[in-house]
DNA sequence: TCCTTTACTTGAATCATTCAAGTTTGCTGT
DNA sequence: ACAGCAAACTTGAATGATTCAAGTAAAGGA
């Protein structure tokens, strides 16, 4: 565990879902010149001991976060991409089991709700025709 | 409508959550040349017409089913990529609202469950050490 | 101190998807 | 029938996040 990765750490736990290339700026602002390859080495590393927690919404590069172990799932907004958690909805056995698993060995459930951060939804609220869309 | 696009609704209806390269190869056996930009544009259009769904499950290129309008959920195998459909849980009601959702107007809940399909189950039952990742 | 492993660097490659620009097609109104 | 117009299609190039490759540096164990 190097100084490199340490400030990926807390880039990472103090930042909020940021993305590699965000986490890349706050590693250099700390701990100088680190190269992107680094942080993308470093933070599969992570994923793979446990320590960071892998978000990738459909369309947006991935994002990371500290809070692992839990069963905890993810606003993302539409519109600019922001991504915030929310616990669980139902305990956690639905989440963690579908209704009928056909056969598979199941072993995470992603779950994703899309919709319109509250700045995003008040800028778009003034244009009505834009959310009929929803 | 053209015919081109009528062959892809087709190819995706008949197939398995197939991706666009696979939409294309089908298309292509039933009308004929078509360029893969065609197939692309022509699936956008068709979602945003509501004439089918994409399903991005993250690390793997974007599949397509006709299966919408109803809240249902998927299966994606972590070894071989493929997607399996699944009712939802819990009625719908967790299913579109979050515990809390920060604000957020929320139009979609997106949920894959994680896991190995039984074939790549069986593949990987024999080497215990792999599935005590799980 | 030597040796092996892990971390890191630079540079290039990959791959799905989109952008751009121009051509063809098919329909609408006159 | 025909001019005009929008949608569909084609080819070719670009984008951008991520990974691969190969070599160098640093760190820890024997």
């Amino acid at each position: 565990m190097t100084a490199a990765r340490l400030a990926i750490m807390r880039a990472v736990s103090e930042g909020d879902h940021l993305d590699v290339e965000a986490i890349h700026r706050g590693v250099c602002e700390r701990v100088g010149q680190v190269s992107l390859q680094a942080v993308y080495d470093s933070l599969n590393a992570l994923q793979r001991g446990g320590l960071v927690r892998r978000i990738e919404p459909a369309g947006s590069p991935t994002r990371y976060e500290t809070r692992v172990g839990d069963n905890h799932h993810h606003l993302v907004c539409r519109r600019c991409g922001k991504v915030t958690d929310v616990d669980c909805a139902v305990g956690h056995a639905p989440c963690l089991e579908p209704a009928s698993d056909a056969g598979y060995l199941v072993d995470e459930a992603d779950v994703i709700y899309w919709g319109l951060c509250p700045p995003c939804r008040a800028e778009a609220g003034g244009v009505p025709s834009d959310s009929a869309r929803v």
